[in-house]
DNA sequence: GCAAGTGGTATTGTATGACAAATAAAAAGT
DNA sequence: ACTTTTTATTTGTCATACAATACCACTTGC
């Protein structure tokens, strides 16, 4: 499914965290809804209570649950839930359409990053400025997709860095899954990044020139031809 | 400090998050550097070791440290920090000069919310209208600033709820918290809201006809008003 | 009859002590 | 010098017990 990495390692709370996690988000324990008591989870996991509510503990921090004594566990309102949390979104991720999804994170990309390329071209550090340049280099000297989709990613978080505002970082997991997604779809056929990287360019040399406007909209275009792969799914891809 | 939670009424395991989670936040333990064993954690806290080790599975679900075998509780670098987490950015504004906090928090409501009234423009149901509307209602009804307050958060929930796009939620923190200081810049003044509240209305309007460059540049007018009320903290505001 | 109090009870919250597993660092062997 | 083995430290898991909380049914007082 896409998903490389091992389930089976981790720690036992952390399994059953994402076992539960992913059931709520599937929609098996609705909003409002209680879930089983701590002893019941521990019988059905064959596992102890402190595993449990080490688990629960985890959920609640990322405020799908709340718990109170006599009462039990009970999931909060969407509104309450931490989306974008890493975690959260790849147990939402498994839950929802695929296509759908894809067109969420995009419809988010196109609301923040043209403004983050602004900022970015405003605040940049040179350090930060070489940080993107490298991340583009990485993307020219790319010999498969992975690599160009890892050098695609750190190109955006870069750039998210360099708008020197820490409240924007979460966004990165957004662009982290929406690549990733797109290179699901691509992973069969032989990328010509030709076209991605020019435009890519293009927002790097307006941020190195300070020129927020072209910035954001060298970011639009990019985000526009990212677009047209994601309406057409089934087509081949270049990237 | 103008927080009005009961800070000592919670849970142990919740008191010893918020604890260790503001020192973190504070820079006492710097990212990469490792926390105090379990152990230590709890003779100084003179708690067992069982709440501790649920302060910090706490602290590991919002991505502020990670935990292994022989080594210990290691803080992890700020870009795994769940910023938007309505936890951490308690603890984040506990840290941090509370002016560069607010533009901070402004500098993200500018770049997202007149995009979010775009989308909201065009993809609010009946029922989504209906709740802005409340809101906007709650706003002129309100009797002191608290209330106003109140209302105003609400409306820009109620806005981004309507852009019907889950990704965005968890702005809505931010915007709890930015609404939050101006309220605690406000709340010796009796404020003369009208102006406010004729702005919410164009942003209302626009979103009701569906128009959504409209809303889009109101909620930009909106926003001005408020970057109005932070550069003159001192001055006497009016909401 | 009805409101307020009161105790039973199910569930989470906390404490304690023990052992397993992982692994960094030191020691031993080659 | 290098590899292997041992050791020590820390987190991970388990079992059990009791405390605190708060819903619920019942009782009590009027």
């Amino acid at each position: 499914m896409g998903n490389s990495e091992p389930k089976s390692k981790s720690n036992l709370h952390v399994k059953f965290a994402r076992n539960i996690g992913e059931r709520i988000l599937l929609g098996e324990f609705a909003p409002g809804s209680l879930l089983p008591n701590e002893a019941a989870w521990g019988k059905a996991f064959g596992a102890s209570r402190t595993v449990v509510r080490e688990a629960l503990k985890t959920l609640m921090a990322k405020g799908l649950i709340e718990s109170r004594p006599k009462i039990g566990s009970r999931v909060l309102p969407r509104t309450m839930w931490n989306i974008l949390d890493r975690d959260v979104l790849e147990w939402h991720h498994a839950a929802v359409d695929r296509h759908a999804f894809m067109e969420s994170t995009q419809e988010v990309r196109r609301l923040v990053e043209p403004g983050v390329a602004l900022l970015a071209a405003q605040k940049r550090t040179p350090a930060q400025l070489a940080r993107l340049q490298d991340a583009l280099n990485a993307m020219k000297k790319s010999k498969n997709t992975a690599e160009a989709v890892e050098a695609d990613v750190e190109f955006h978080e870069a750039l998210m860095a360099a708008a020197n505002n820490e409240l924007l970082l979460p966004f990165g997991i957004i662009i982290e899954k929406a690549l990733g997604n797109l290179f699901d779809f691509t992973t069969t056929l032989n990328p010509s990044p030709k076209a991605a990287i020019k435009l890519h360019e293009r927002v790097l040399l307006a941020v190195a020139s300070s020129d927020g406007a072209a910035a954001s909209k060298a970011m639009q275009v990019l985000l526009n031809d990212t677009d047209e792969l994601i309406a057409k799914p089934i087509r081949k891809v270049k990237r």
